[in-house]
RNA sequence: GGGCGAUUAGCUCAGUUGGCUAGAGCGCUUCGUUUACACCGAAGAUGUCGGGGGUUCGAGUCCCUCAUCGCCCACCA
């Protein structure tokens, strides 16, 4: 073992290992009716780029809980994957296409653009999967599935059939922000608002019939007049003073805690807020008034009779107080146009000119029709005021147009029943969330039960599977009907239609068909049906994730046996999104729950406090980390951040590709295109290098210094493991019996079954920093501090060695397989080598030991190994040799001399003192001269109380001391000591602690009052001593 | 605007049901190459637990309030 290198050489390790997992098909899980089945699906990366921290952190988590069932023997499967996320990823290529080739996707068409992201797709799933494989994730990588691969589609037809069958698939109006000159509906994030120059019209609606003293008209102020062809009611606020009163009291609130320059300006708005009570007040409650009275206005122009209704939305402190109400071509108003059930009233074509709806405006673009509605409502004299004013002009990023709000056909799915049955498996815990908080919000998106919009004006994703024909009358809509009946009566589970009213004299016929590539989409097509252009929302297919890879809609063996699965692992913004969609779609489709536990993971930050993205620069590449610190450290370091409470800022840094030096990431030089290392005055380029020059730089990664700490424990491991096998020549089985074993190795077998039990039970529970701490602490300060430096002596004993090697090899045999599911690769590749210096190994009996320790049994907390006493006296001899170390410092005594040391405790405590002999040699070159209860101090004396243990630790320093040095030392622990008694005093002085505390605590401080004193005292005399002697 | 969370050492974070003389890692200071490990070992310094109130014998921990930061949702004629 003398061979093996003092560092891990992860670099030269973890490849050979990846491949000695794959080809023994240790991830690799099947229907085993003989174990019980622990399944994990993984929240499938989008295709949209290479996997950054935040993944890595993710897909850690998952493959600790993961390892560790598999070693605990479940039949464990972690299904592997990736989401081919419809829009981020049709974007990011279309982007592409433009900068590269200066081309949009309508000069390729849909096949090319599709082709195009397949391409894209391949290059990046590879990428993801390779990144997961180094990463150490345990995946069955067989079963790997991406959201648009043919099982998906065939789960996704499957469902899309059985809603639409059931009618909870309805087709519906939605208002789309849609760009008239590409002629499609936009994403919200394709729309840019600029701030442009406007105005702002005052246009006037007169009342019908008005009552005496009731105004002829009302005013309304609009910036795009032209709507008003589409407007189907005037809103005024319900109570217009309660709403008044309220902003109120906002700027009074404001105004009592503001800045002195803030101050003038709310003082301003209230004296607005006053002027305009006062003016405006009556005239609005008298509105809202005729508004409950049903009184009508006059559309001007086009001459409808159009409701004055009330809405909140109506803000008496704007404009004249009431809002035109446009439901078609407006969010707000289309909100109010529900709530009011007022009817909407498209009047665009779908390439922005005006249609049948606007009368005479007909075929007029939207600032020609703006120009004449303006002209004639001015003829009309029906313009009020004209004001110049700043407004948001929405426009496409695509086509740089304005963005018109237009009433759109979309396919939604009722979510009334679907969103009740998800919020009842979380009220009644069939599945819990961890931690609790995230509930809430679960429940509350669920709670507004609001219809799910399913189509997405987009090419890439799952092509709704409905044709259709519209515009029929209803002999012809009955007439098509009655052929696709009989269609339907020959294969009645994969055909359904429906026909829907278009308005008074037009039906349009909807037809699903169940299974791609169906024979029947060619008769439908000869039918004069025509299949959606439109794609289903990414997260259609995503909620199908757990049951369709398992092979839903057939009843696979591996559905029945995996599923429901055992937990997810996730990040809390897709709880919504995703999570309560799972839970929606499994018990409508399985009828079961889709996974048991959900743990919400927190997210990794930069360390400015941001979320780390490519766009932003600060993205951290996992594999950037695993080159330089190596995937153990990657794990560990990220498994030891996860606490529940808040999320990881991680500062990140770049690493000089010259010299290797970390250089802080700063806003300022993270989005530069290269960057100067202040070390060795070399540049290197960052991912923002474009030019030629730039690229040819070597690129600098960008790494954080966080994970130096885990490297620097895996190698700890990697060496106390050295150590240890080092120390195995000669290694034989032998029968070995608990009792008779000295105490520092019952100490260890205690320690191992306490840290066992924490360890198993904190990873059920998703305490990951938790237990990484308990390990790291274990493994650095107990096992390799303590127990292997106590071990040395043992081994060159030879009476001793071969029992001290069997303990040795048992601890360090437990030790990496507690650290396996974290630290996978260092504990297999030591697993490797200590199988070949110790094959078998146990304690009482030696048993051969598993191949890998991936597949090795999970440790059990063995409990009669458990012992309490021996643990907490143990934790004495440490505070004693601590206690040593503290005065040998402060004496400043070379590591060489040996120092005679005088101990006085209790029986019990000498008891396990007294056998440590050895070990204060060689933990503290400390020669034990006496210990118990009649233990006497040196002549030359000094002392050091261990706090609450009723331990005097007296070091003999005559041939040492350093009397200034210790006068100083004992001067300033006893004002620490006095501090300390007379904070006990006051406390045990204070009547009401002591009739009032339990007894207990009082008891508790009692004692160690007294044990302060006696420590005052003690100290107090050396200090007299030591004054007297010099 | 609604909801959730955070604020503890120079930095990044722990701190279970109130009992704390508040911890860890990094960084810093001093010492040390004793053959597992300098990616190491030993010792040390460092805190008005964001501010203010309250409950309690006792508050980092519970309640109220303010401030700052972050996230999610809604909204921005």
């Amino acid at each position: 073992m003398n061979q093996l290198p003092d560092r891990f050489d992860h670099a030269s390790q973890a490849t050979r290992i990846s491949r000695i997992w794959e080809d023994n098909q240790c991830g690799h899980a099947s229907v085993n009716k003989e174990r019980e089945p622990f399944c994990v699906v993984i929240p499938p990366p989008n295709v949209t780029g290479a996997l950054h921290l935040g993944h890595g952190l993710n897909n850690t988590l998952q493959d600790i809980v993961v390892r560790m069932h598999r070693m605990m023997g479940h039949e464990t499967l972690w299904m592997p994957g990736t989401d081919h996320a419809g829009i981020a990823t049709q974007a990011v290529v279309e982007r592409r296409l433009k900068e590269q080739e200066n081309l949009s996707r309508h000069d390729i068409g849909r096949d090319g653009l599709v082709d195009r992201i397949w391409n894209w797709k391949a290059q990046y799933e590879t990428r993801i999967l390779g990144q997961l494989k180094r990463m150490g994730c345990s995946c069955d990588w067989e079963r790997t599935r991406f959201t648009l691969d043919d099982q998906c589609a065939a789960a996704v037809r499957a469902t899309f059939f059985d809603l639409f069958a059931k009618k909870q698939i309805y087709r519906g109006k939605r208002l789309v922000n849609w760009d008239t000159f590409l002629q499609t509906a936009v994403s919200n994030d394709e729309v840019k608002n600029v701030t442009k120059k406007g105005h702002f019209w005052h246009l006037y609606y007169p009342v019908i019939d008005p009552k005496p003293g009731e105004p002829e008209r009302v005013e309304i102020a609009t910036t795009r007049p032209e709507t008003m062809l589409g407007d189907t009611a005037v809103a005024v606020h319900p109570y217009p003073e309660k709403a008044l009163n309220s902003i109120e009291k906002g700027l009074r609130d404001r105004l009592s805690d503001a800045g002195e320059g803030e101050r003038t300006e709310i003082t301003e708005q209230l004296e607005k807020l006053a002027e305009r009570r006062k003016q405006m007040l009556p005239a609005l409650e008298r509105l809202r008034d005729m508004a409950r009275d049903g009184r009508r206005l006059r559309l001007p122009l086009s001459n409808r009779e159009i409701p004055l209704i009330t809405d909140q939305w109506a803000k008496p402190e704007m404009g004249s107080g009431c809002v035109k109400i446009t439901p078609a071509h407006d969010p707000n108003d289309y909100e109010v146009g529900k709530r009011a059930n007022l009817p909407m009233i498209n009047i665009l074509n779908s390439d922005g000119t005006i249609n049948q709806e606007g009368g005479v405006y007909e075929g007029c673009t939207i600032p020609e029709a703006r120009k004449r509605v303006v002209a004639d409502l001015e003829a009309a004299e029906l313009l009020g005021d004209v004001e110049d004013r700043e407004i948001e002009l929405p426009l496409s990023d695509r086509s740089k147009t304005p963005i018109e709000p237009y009433l759109a056909d979309q396919w939604f799915v009722a979510m009334d029943e679907l969103a009740q049955s998800a919020m009842d498996a979380v009220t009644d815990d069939r599945v819990a969330i961890y931690p609790e908080r995230y509930r809430k919000g679960y429940l509350d998106w669920l709670s507004e039960k609001r219809d799910w919009p399913v189509s997405r004006q987009l090419w890439w994703g799952h092509r709704i599977p409905v044709w259709s024909k519209t515009q029929l009358t209803p002999e012809e809509a009955k007439a098509l009907a009655s052929q696709l009946e009989e269609m339907v009566q020959s294969a009645p589970n994969s055909v359904s239609y429906r026909i829907d009213e278009l308005d008074d004299e037009t039906q349009g016929i909807f037809v699903c068909l169940r299974t791609e590539g169906d024979p029947k989409e060619a008769e439908l097509d000869s039918l004069g049906l025509r299949r959606d252009p439109d794609v289903l929302d990414t997260w259609f297919s995503s909620a199908l994730w757990p049951h369709s890879t398992l092979g839903w809609p057939q009843k696979t063996e591996e559905l029945e046996y995996f599923y429901p699965t055992s937990t997810l692992i996730t990040s809390r913004d897709i709880i919504t999104l995703w999570v309560a969609r799972m839970v929606l779609m499994g018990l409508n489709n399985v009828g079961e729950i889709p996974f048991r536990e959900v743990f919400i993971h927190p997210k990794i930050l930069d360390g400015q406090g941001e979320t780390m993205s490519k766009s932003k620069g600060n993205g951290v590449d996992p594999i950037d980390v695993i080159d330089k610190f190596g995937p153990d450290a990657l794990r560990f370091g990220l498994a030891r951040l996860a606490t529940d409470t808040q999320d990881v800022r991680m500062p990140v840094q770049y690493e000089c590709p010259h010299c290797e030096k970390l250089i802080d990431q700063t806003k300022k030089n993270r989005s530069q295109p290269t960057v100067q290392c202040p070390g060795c005055k070399e540049s290197f380029s960052t991912q923002w290098a474009e030019t030629e020059a730039d690229k040819s730089l070597p690129k600098g990664s960008v790494v954080s210094e966080r994970f130096e700490t885990a490297r620097n424990f895996v190698n700890k491991l990697w060496n106390a493991a050295r150590f240890a096998m080092m120390n195995l020549d000669g290694y034989s089985e032998q029968k070995l019996t608990i009792e008779s074993l000295p105490l520092e190795d019952r100490w260890l077998l205690s320690r191992l079954a306490t840290v066992t039990h924490e360890v198993t039970v904190g990873l059920k529970q998703y305490r990951y920093a938790e237990t990484s701490r308990i390990l790291y602490d274990f493994a650095w300060d107990e096992f390799c501090s303590f127990y292997l430096e106590i071990a040395k002596p043992r081994l060159s004993d030879p009476e001793k060695r071969s029992q001290t090697q069997l303990v040795m090899a048992h601890g360090l045999d437990t030790l990496l397989r507690l650290l396996h599911p974290t630290m996978p690769f260092v504990t297999e590749v030591i697993w490797e080598h200590l199988n070949q210096v110790a094959p078998t190994r146990g304690l009482e009996k030696q048993t051969e030991s598993s191949r890998f320790a991936m597949v090795a049994p999970w440790p059990n907390a063995d409990l009669s190994h458990f012992d309490e006493s021996i643990e907490r006296q143990f934790s004495e001899f440490q505070e004693v040799v601590g206690a040593i170390r503290r005065i040998r410092a402060s004496q400043n005594i070379a590591p060489k001399e040996t120092v005679p040391v005088a101990i006085r405790c209790s029986e019990s405590s000498k008891r396990l003192l007294q056998p440590m002999h050895e070990s204060f040699m060689s933990l503290a070159q400390a020669e034990v001269m006496e210990v118990g209860p009649d233990a006497q101090a040196f002549e030359t004396d000094s002392p050091l109380a261990i706090p609450s243990m009723e331990i005097d630790v007296h070091v003999d320093l005559e041939k040492f001391i350093d009397i200034e040095a210790e006068l100083a030392r004992l001067d300033k622990l006893l004002i620490q000591i006095t501090k300390q008694i007379s904070g006990k005093e006051a406390k045990l002085g204070n009547e009401n602690f002591v009739s009032r505390a339990p007894e207990e605590v009082v008891q508790r401080e009692r004692q160690t009052l007294e044990e302060l004193r006696g420590q005052q005292e003690s100290v107090s005399g050396d200090i007299a001593r030591l004054k007297a002697k010099s």
